[in-house]
DNA sequence: CAAAAGCGAAACCATTTGGTTTCATTTTAT
DNA sequence: ATAAAATGAAACCAAATGGTTTCGCTTTTG
């Protein structure tokens, strides 16, 4: 009869994992390269298990993979779910593409 | 010769203000439109003073700003700030719109 | 004027976050 | 066969986060 909490881990989102500067240059080092932790760890100044915890992170999220390569374990920048995030931002569009809303919204907000 | 710690507040920017649910959907309500904290809470299961918190991020972020009007404080949506955030995934824009370079990723990694 | 509405500040609390150090495991190099 | 390299897991910690309740201030309403 273990009742020990069913211990829900909590899953991380794309918006939360590139919240973290960290975790944002590391999208960046990323681009265009695989490279294994180590070398990551080089560019922080934070100790390697640090760096590991955000790698997890940006994970979770769906936005690096790693594949084993011998003793290394080489993170790889997966892009695709920044997509959720270009659409959410998609939906501002309209107050850069279209001055007639800022328009509307001076004209609205004139009512003294 | 006051010498009170000088008491970093740690300001928040976008990428940190948008990782919260309430937050973005803060910003969602406030499309087109002015409202005070009272009538943005009806719409979360919480108090009044969390969603004051979570419009003072934003604020600190620059996306809203607020304006008295008689015993009330109007909030607005400042999109501006959002710029960054379309900048910074803007530069990721490759992965979609360039087809070549999922084709030179493939070629790089293929060394064994 | 007195009561109520609208709100932020402050104090408080539990959980999450971002970091550390230590340890065990797998793989390579001598 | 050992030693060293590369790494995740675990335990731990301080600070930040997201929420609450209470209080006081300002403005409107009756």
């Amino acid at each position: 009869m273990s009742s020990v909490k069913p211990d829900k881990q909590q899953q991380h989102d794309v918006f939360q994992a590139i919240a973290d500067p960290t975790r944002r240059s590391l999208l960046q080092l990323l681009v265009d390269r695989e490279l294994p932790v180590t070398t990551l760890t080089g560019h922080f100044p934070m100790s390697r298990t640090a760096v590991s915890k955000h790698l997890r992170i940006l994970s979770e999220a769906g936005l690096v993979t790693e594949r084993k390569v011998g003793r290394e374990r080489r993170y790889r920048l997966e892009p695709e779910p920044l997509l959720e995030l270009k659409r959410w931002l998609a939906f501002y569009d309209r107050y850069w593409d279209n001055k007639l809303d800022a328009l509307k919204r001076l004209v609205e907000s004139d009512e003294s």
